[in-house]
DNA sequence: CCGTATCCGTTATGATACTG
DNA sequence: CAGTATCATAACGGATACGG
């Protein structure tokens, strides 16, 4: 197993908690997966590679999995042929929706100022 | 010069503006560097290295440099001997700090739940 | 259908020494 | 005081092929 860095959050040192809960949401496609099954509800992997199509089979599940063990992400695994697993958001994850739903708009906002002032391409 | 990603931001794809935010936020001292910022204001490099004496001249000086391009982070450098430079938070950064303090006490949840169940080290 | 294993290039970070 | 340069390594992410 790759093994990713599994980040023991509970016992990293740091000086604010404020870093922990970026130290949870790091990875590449970790906030994007984090707000689709936010705002989209329970989903089966199947349905989150359509949803998102630039993330590879072998991310998803990492990523996923990375989730789970941070404990932002429940899997549910039904044991059928072929194989069902669905995944959704534990309690905790589910508390980060309106603060994701705030920093969008603090994006939306930064990238309007930041195009202000660039008539064209940059 | 290193040149670290850069990440032409405004120019990056992104399917959610949450992304972008995110992308923002990502290195590994830059929540801090923002939070201590935000929190005690405008600061001279000098007195970041002792707030922080965990990171690093050399990361310190590349995340300050990253936050500028990015533009949340200001520079301002005063042409004496020995020279004094300040680092304060632009208008667009200065509007993070509620959305930090949020992700922070939603932190301080996460780590009281998992501790919760695990009464000796984890 | 939902994964794992392997290979491998790129990026991120750190140690250390040096400078206007 | 506030950086830069250089070197080395580790973490991350993508392509591809295979498996229960």
């Amino acid at each position: 197993m790759p093994e990713d860095r599994t980040h023991k959050v509970s016992c990293s040192s740091y000086v604010y908690e404020v870093e922990v809960a970026f130290e949870i949401l790091s990875g590449k496609w970790i906030p994007l997966i984090v707000w689709t099954l936010s705002t989209e509800g329970t989903k089966r992997f199947g349905e989150l590679r359509k949803i998102m199509p630039s993330v590879t089979q072998k991310m998803l599940t990492q990523q996923l999995r990375t989730l789970e063990k941070r404990g932002i992400v429940s899997r549910k695994v039904y044991p059928e042929v072929p194989p069902v697993v669905e995944y959704s958001l534990t309690e905790i994850g589910q508390k980060l929706l309106p603060i994701l739903k705030e920093f969008n708009g603090w994006a939306k906002d930064y990238l309007s100022t930041r195009n202000a002032g660039k008539p064209s391409a940059d």
